[in-house]
RNA sequence: GGGCGCGUGGUGGAAUGGCAGACACGGUGGACUCAAAAUCCAUUGGCCGAAAGGCCGUGAGGGUUCAAGUCCCUCCGCGCCCA
């Protein structure tokens, strides 16, 4: 291909003198407001992936613009290098996660430095860094002695493909790794947990005030769950015991007929009679051997997922005895692990009541004609004695709550599907744990101290399945802070997602050598004004930063004034290919540095941000090579008319006609409309104006009565301004070519539109018979509704379709549009 | 099963209830050239028509409105989240 530049060249000069003007670094004390953008930082996997030139180049459009527009910008970049891959890694190739992974930071920067994202490199932060090592085991102390850090058995999910313990969060919906894909299975381990449940309510309410994509804010709402109800207790008819049970619907009590165990409900034993003993002992040995997101499913026959215990409870609201049966749907892990069943208002109680001949009693009247099964919206209370009447569902529920109260039975309960955050990790390459077990004094925590616990370099990795730290003498044992007895060392490191929970506010001060967190420059510079990231963290990573934000604050390890680490939040689509994600361990990339080698960086930016909507997915087919080329044509359009190659018939300095005046008038429209889609994240119709005004440009210089040189060259300055945040090598190269040595684009201030010049001469009116197009006629901006009425009537087209009829109505919005309502219409 | 989102030319996509298809990719024609590449210009939703022009057209069907891709209802298909 002939190009106008020598891309290469011209972006390899230009990442140089960034680096040494120091253009994107930022001091605390900037006096200018601050404006602080964050692109998730990426796991160093090697050199960058489309995905990160997507991610980065938003990123850096935003850093470049907000700069330009006067902002003191926080730009900082750094590496989430604690994972599995590289330990993974490690074990294939024998060698060590540690110059693995420095290895890959080295082929990420460079990436990175090839794209022209402007950064602030000084304040790099690596999870391995012994120092941030440190920070996170500060914290990890600070944590235990406020009870957020906290350890207990539990059943957990483990993954036999990662050999280690996963959150609930990582577990994918069909009960596979979402790392691994392995079928995750049920394991009763010792585990390290954090107290996340403590924010539930916080992290719930505050979702509101984020700008934040609002289906991102569904589903933390749905994750964290937070279900209003009673507790109440049941007595068993004859057994001297009671089961508690939790309900959303007290208000649908006397409705019950029957109740509803798990089947490792601690009850149980005590519950069976004689008769039923074996059947139950078969059933529940079997459940225990489902996978859980099976138990959670719908499907399946229901008659085969429960049994009767040959129990009976007694109803506190109506003194009736209900059978007590166990299902495998009903989970220990939620609420009290056993619910009362209401078959007329609930579902799958109905579906169950039927598969097991129990009885239905309605206890909200359904409307008339109601012909569904389970009945879930509002009505009158029926067969419910004191709640008989009442329409409004939260009434009875408050009604029935009191109830429960006041016999002393139950309770008001407010249940969360969140669980508390399983931090522990039967791994290597993460940040140690630093506690050690003493067989007198306990858990003790490694006093500050003596942090950071590091992980010894002299281990083997071998494929066994456990972590080198168990079977490395040096590291397992250690000697108690508190009584100076031979200890064991905790060999569990924490899940990396504790690293990507606070590494925002570390970019603050990451020289502060003394604590996790600078308050000042926290305060200084937090929140983050603009996130930008994926989709696929909208749970995971971004419920774990808001829950760190605010224990962090709250312990006093940053600033208590900030409870939200990310005002805005945008999350860009994805890269995918033959309809799966593109990514490394698919094998479906196609490399950046290609691009980089061919039409430049700039082009590939162009071409990412020109594409489709930022947020939306891309697919990625055989025709995107020649969109991509078709981005560097534009670059070399632009390229011609910066060093006047394009003006063919430059014209000389002479009075302006309205040709020219056409064309300031068209600068102005496009500084109005490239700020205006800057501002609302559309940057393909960005790019789109940005392309139509080098268009016209363009003809601008070829028409035949010649361009004004001073219009051409103003017109063209502007393009270059406010494409410098979209392609920063080539505007950069042009403006320092037509301003002279050590003129800087990225240092001019953002252009305003004049709000004078983007009104037209002219302008079409559009004129309609019956909402149909019919006629375009030029009028003056200024006409009137009398006078674009008189306009239409006039044309011979609206009146050819009026066929001398009078209109029955005429409808008009000046001065761009009439509609003549002819009669019958 | 529930919730949310999305269906627009051959393709990616654009369109505060007011000209559907901006801007591109691809196609077609032309200029330049010995020729090609590159570049530049024009044209490009479908159907009818020599043209002027007309008719149809935003997943399907209905509705609201002077006017619907856009708002409302039903259905179909796809995607995501929760079950």
């Amino acid at each position: 291909m002939n190009y106008a530049y020598d891309a290469q060249e011209v972006e390899s000069r230009w990442q140089g003198r960034w680096e040494q003007e120091h253009a994107y670094e930022v001091s605390n004390d900037d006096p200018r407001p601050k404006f602080y953008v964050l692109c998730m930082y990426p796991y160093p996997s090697g050199a960058a992936h489309q995905g990160h030139v997507r991610n980065y180049t938003f990123g850096d459009l935003n850093v470049r613009w907000r700069t330009m527009q006067g902002y003191a910008v926080l730009s900082p970049i750094g590496f989430d290098s604690f994972g599995l891959p590289a330990e993974n890694a490690a074990i294939k190739l024998g060698t060590h996660p540690r110059p693995f992974t420095d290895a890959r930071i080295t082929e990420l920067t460079g990436s990175l430095h090839r794209l022209g994202a402007g950064y602030d490199w000084r304040r790099v932060v690596k999870s391995h860094d012994p120092q941030y090592m440190r920070a996170n085991q500060v914290i990890f102390r600070k944590f235990l002695d406020a009870g957020l850090a906290y350890r207990k058995k539990a059943p957990v999910n483990w993954c036999p493909g990662c050999n280690t313990v996963l959150a609930n969060e990582q577990v994918l919906a069909d009960g596979t790794c979402e790392r691994s894909g392995d079928v995750v299975v049920k394991k009763d381990l010792e585990q390290w947990f954090f107290r996340i449940t403590a924010y539930a309510d916080e992290l719930l309410d505050e979702l509101d005030r984020l700008e934040w994509p609002e289906r991102v804010k569904v589903m933390q709402r749905n994750w964290i769950g937070r279900s209003d109800g009673a507790m109440f207790s049941m007595d068993v008819a004859g057994a001297g015991t009671a089961i508690e049970v939790f309900t959303t619907r007290p208000d649908t009590a006397f409705g019950m007929t029957f109740v509803v165990l798990a089947p490792e409900h601690p009850l149980v034993a005590s519950l069976v009679t004689p008769e039923h003993a074996e059947a139950v002992q078969a059933f529940v040995e079997r459940v225990r051997q489902e996978p859980e997101f099976e138990r959670q499913s719908a499907e399946g026959p229901l008659d085969k997922r429960g049994i009767f215990t040959g129990s009976y409870a007694v109803n506190p609201f109506n003194g009736r005895q209900v059978p007590v049966y166990l299902a495998d749907y009903v989970l220990m892990g939620y609420g009290t692990g056993a619910i009362m069943a209401v078959p007329a208002e609930d579902q799958r109680d109905w579906d169950f009541a039927q598969a097991y001949g129990l009885p239905v009693v309605r206890t909200v009247q359904p409307p008339a004609g109601w012909e569904g099964e389970a009945y879930t919206g509002e009505g009158p209370r029926v067969n419910s004695q004191w709640l008989n009447g009442i329409e409004d569902t939260a009434e009875a529920k408050a009604k029935a709550t009191e109830y429960l109260e006041s016999k002393g039975v139950g309770r008001r309960s407010v249940q969360y599907r969140l669980r508390d955050w399983l931090v522990s990790r039967q791994r290597y390459w993460g940040c140690p744990i630093p506690v050690v077990y003493c067989p007198v004094d306990g858990i003790v925590a490694v006093p500050e101290e003596q942090l950071p616990v590091l992980l010894p370099d002299d281990v083997a990795f071998a494929p066994t399945g456990e972590s080198p730290l168990r079977s490395h003498e040096g590291f397992l044992w250690a000697t108690c802070p508190k009584c100076g007895r031979r200890a064991e060392r905790e060999t569990d490191t924490m899940d990396t997602f504790v690293d990507s929970s606070w590494y925002f506010m570390r970019f603050c001060d990451p020289w502060q050598a003394e604590r996790p967190v600078d308050i000042v420059a926290a305060e200084r510079w937090m929140p983050v004004d603009q996130y930008i990231g994926g989709i696929e963290h909208a749970i995971l990573h971004l419920l774990y930063a808001r829950f760190y934000t605010r224990a962090l604050g709250d312990l006093g390890l940053a600033p208590a004034s900030v409870r939200e680490p990310f005002k805005r939040l945008f999350t860009q689509g994805m890269i995918r290919m033959d309809g799966t994600k593109m990514s490394k361990s698919k094998g479906n990339l196609i490399a950046p540095e290609k691009y980089f080698d061919s039409v430049g960086a700039d082009a590939l930016r162009i071409f990412h941000l020109f594409v489709g909507p930022p947020a939306d997915d891309f697919d990625w087919t055989q025709q995107t090579d020649k969109v991509i080329e078709g981005c560097r044509h534009f670059l070399d359009r632009v390229w011609r008319l910066g060093t006047g190659e394009a003006e063919g018939s430059r014209g000389t300095d002479r009075a302006l006609g309205p040709a020219d005046e056409a064309v300031v008038r068209a600068t102005h429209k496009l500084v109005d409309r490239v700020t205006r889609d800057l501002e609302r994240w559309s940057y393909n119709t960005a790019v789109a104006a940005l392309r139509e005004h080098t268009n016209a440009l363009y003809l601008y210089a070829q028409a035949p009565e010649g361009a004004s040189a001073a219009t051409m060259a103003e017109s063209v300055d502007t393009l270059l301004l406010v494409l410098a945040p979209f392609a920063p090598h080539v505007t950069a190269e042009l403006w320092e070519r037509r301003h002279g040595a050590g003129a800087r684009v990225h240092a001019q201030r953002w252009p305003v539109a004049d709000p004078a010049m983007l009104t037209e001469d002219k302008v079409v009116l559009v004129v309609q018979v019956n909402g149909k197009l019919r006629d375009r006629i030029e009028v003056a901006p200024s006409a009137t509704y009398d006078e674009v009425v008189a306009a239409a009537l006039a044309s011979p087209k609206v009146l050819a379709q009026l066929q001398g009829g009078e209109p029955a109505r005429v409808i008009a919005r000046p001065p761009t549009l009439v509609n003549v309502v002819a009669t019958g219409a």
